[in-house]
DNA sequence: GTCGAATGTACATTGTCTGTGTACATTCGA
DNA sequence: TCGAATGTACACAGACAATGTACATTCGAC
């Protein structure tokens, strides 16, 4: 089955577009969106669809392929390998805290308002630990 | 008088050196641990603490020159300036609140405990809270 | 089996961003 | 007046991102 995943890419972002595109896709595995055996788009194909050059998809499949989340082979698209859930690594949850404090610290440093922020910061913990399943495709 | 800022740098990073000293420099200054008229360590005696070459810290000086915080004088040193706190911005707040969730997913996506994630998250928001109120200047 | 099209890949190119090297302009104190 | 301290300007190198272009491979039509 070929699914076709709706993704909204931002050119302005600050976050490389192969990135952000790897990201939104691996939120989606690791949702349990796809199953094995599905295929996405072919690189051309989701390439067009946003709006972007085929290599900067190929890039983001070659991250996700890296990681084991994907099977890329010439001609035949591109399917989803079964994968258990990715291991907490502690090297890189220290790493998102830092960059997480960083990025409040920035955020308050520019005015921005610490009741929106704090409650911002108390949705997202609490819709991390009420999903019990964070299936939630992407809403826009 | 001159103030002597402890920033601490990371090299490894992925913001720019330049961004980090401007960014703990705006925090200090959002907090009020400066008062107009003090003066910052001059280009290169920061550079020289924190291990880097002088234009990286010019650089970041001029961030928040830019931003209205301090005032940059040849031979004079940097000054800082009276100013306002920052007024919300409603696009920088929606941007970072974008940054905010995209990193959070991007973090559970690699396998960071939701456990882990939410405790960071409420802590950073009890943080913020109970902590100064808005920016006012520290007066012991 | 042959051929053409579809698809992933490789590589060079271009533009941007950081950090640095180096020289210069300016300003203060002796 | 003069020299040193200090911020500034500009070019350079390296890394990275996105793209243009050509190529290798594979499938389907016939």
């Amino acid at each position: 089955m070929t699914v076709t995943p709706t993704l909204s890419i931002d050119l302005a972002s600050a976050t490389p577009v192969y990135r952000q595109i790897a990201n939104a896709l691996r939120a989606l595995l690791v949702g349990g969106a796809f199953r094995p055996d599905d295929t996405l788009p072919t690189v051309r194909q989701l390439a067009t669809d946003l709006g972007v050059h085929h290599n900067t998809v190929a890039e983001a499949y070659r991250v996700l392929a890296g990681e084991g989340w994907l099977d890329l082979k010439r001609r035949r698209g591109v399917t989803v390998l079964a994968r258990e859930l990715p291991q907490p690594d502690p090297a890189a949850e220290t790493g998102f805290l830092s960059r997480l404090r960083e990025l409040v610290a920035e955020a308050m440093a520019h005015g921005v308002s610490k009741e929106l922020l704090a409650r911002e910061l108390r949705e997202l913990a609490h819709r991390l630990l009420e999903n019990g399943h964070d299936g939630e495709a992407n809403k826009e």
